[in-house]
DNA sequence: CAGAACGCGGATATGCACTC
DNA sequence: GAGTGCATATCCGCGTTCTG
């Protein structure tokens, strides 16, 4: 009997409700529950003082056609134990486990509930709940010790984001100001959604969020977009890790959430590392982002790529991105652009130095977007901050104080860079990552 | 104290899935 | 297939804080 994995229906929470609804008076009929608590108590008994091999695996290994009353024997048809209208049989794959099928007659999806599910529906609970009632009836030591490690792991990451631990590690001290908040509510919210070892990623407990739900029950004052940009941050620095690989069990979870929508959205799924183990990386790259100023609040997936490059950049966005493509500049901000660098040109080359607010008079546009150009441009002509010298202020009325860009000094060998006029567009390859941009903007006609 | 840097939130772009 | 709603990422500019 060859089934279609892509067929599978997965045990949402109303499919199940539904199940549990639909058998619940004849359960005792339909399934030998004194053949589940006995199997269960054997592999609690195997298991004493070995952790190793996962509980739900194990449950797999339970044989379900003694379990069904319903089940004629392994591969035989049957009538559906839940659903009107549905045959089933239970089969077992060449890894011994037993699953128990499904489908409408000439029908296309089908179920294959594990004895977990079988489980959720005939005892009326939730994954979760399901877990927590085996965890307090089956002293199962592999998974409450990993239940424990995960809390107490929390619990440590937690005391390292004291003020006094952070002051080891100053660069991530620094980045993380006024962002340590929202990573502890963050791990909060990571340890209220432990759900058991099988929900594990073989080490860690992985689990999902939504930053909408976030915002809504956590930081409700801040946006949207600073907490979005926030989790970013901490998925740069490596303290918490975004994954696509997401244990089959959660999408129930992710599922309730859909169904209290009544959508079917995107959500993400997060592991949260052992702080002491990744807290070095993280200082390497806050430092990094230090050394660049670039906060929390200017990081993109541009910025990413060219800082850490490729593989970390993938790391952190696994997501489909729906980001916002740049708007078409207006054509009046293109040519101001364009008339900022020829004015700059002009003055670099008869003065030798440009004033910044002769500059931003010559501007129409804003502050922030004049500012930023203005750093694009003192890159681009290979110029540096200065102020001017008695005999520029002189000559050309300025104020003593007043901004001014000329060229960096000849001498390349012992010329220092200076930390906070680096940037990215230093690097030699982020010229050759925006291509298309660099040449828009040289084209001064 | 002026100017730079930062913190933040609103606006906007995009894709997906569902509904009608 | 247009319309709707949601989630996420990014752009943009205002107000505040920091710094020389």
């Amino acid at each position: 009997m060859s089934v279609n994995v892509e067929s599978i229906i997965r045990l949402t929470p109303s499919i199940r409700k539904k199940a549990t609804a639909n058998v619940w008076t004849r359960k005792d009929e339909a399934f030998d529950m004194d053949f589940l608590y006995s199997s269960l108590n054997q592999i609690i008994e195997r298991n004493e003082g070995s952790n190793d091999s996962p509980l739900f695996e194990q449950l797999r290994q339970i044989d379900l056609t003694q379990f069904s009353k319903e089940s004629p024997g392994l591969n035989r048809f049957f009538t559906c134990s839940f659903f009107a209208k549905r045959y089933a049989w239970i089969s077992q794959n060449e890894k011994g486990e037993y699953r128990y099928f499904s489908k409408i007659k000439d029908g296309y999806g089908f179920y294959a509930f594990d004895l977990f599910d079988l489980m959720c529906i005939l005892l009326n609970k939730t994954s979760r709940e399901l877990i927590r009632y085996l965890e307090e009836s089956y002293p199962y030591n592999g998974m409450s010790q990993w239940s424990m490690k995960e809390n107490e792991k929390i619990e440590e990451n937690l005391t390292m984001l004291s003020p006094q631990k952070l002051m080891d590690t100053p660069n991530l001290q620094r980045i993380m100001r006024g962002g340590v908040e929202v990573l502890q509510q963050f791990l909060q919210y990571g340890r209220k959604h432990i759900n058991g070892k099988h929900l594990s990623n073989g080490e860690h407990a992985v689990f999902f969020m939504s930053t909408q739900y976030f915002k809504e029950h956590y930081f409700p004052l801040k946006s949207l977009s600073t907490l979005n940009q926030w989790v970013n941050l901490f998925a740069v620095l490596g303290l918490i890790e975004k994954t696509s690989q997401v244990p089959v069990e959660l999408q129930v979870e992710a599922e309730k959430q859909q169904a209290l929508k009544k959508k079917h959205n995107h959500v993400s799924f997060y592991i949260i590392p052992a702080f002491k183990k990744v807290f070095h990386q993280a200082e390497i790259r806050a430092k990094e982002l230090v050394e660049q100023r670039i906060s929390y609040h200017q990081l993109t997936k541009k910025m990413v790529l060219s800082v850490f490059g490729k593989a970390v950049h993938d790391h952190v966005y696994i997501q489909k991105t729906h980001g916002r493509k740049s708007k078409q500049s207006p054509k009046t901000s293109r040519f101001s652009m364009e008339w900022l660098d020829m004015y700059f040109t002009i003055q670099l080359s008869e003065r030798g130095v440009v004033s910044k607010r002769d500059l931003e008079g010559e501007s129409t546009l804003s502050k922030t977007a004049f500012s930023r150009y203005w750093t694009e441009l003192l890159v681009r002509h290979h110029c540096e901050v200065d102020t001017p010298t008695e005999k520029e202020r002189t000559r050309f009325g300025w104020n003593y104080r007043q901004v001014v860009a000329r060229p960096i000094s000849v001498q390349v060998e012992s010329t220092v860079w200076k930390d906070e006029t680096r940037l990215p567009w230093d690097d030699e390859s982020f010229g050759r990552l925006f291509a298309d941009d660099s040449t828009e903007c040289m084209q001064v006609s």
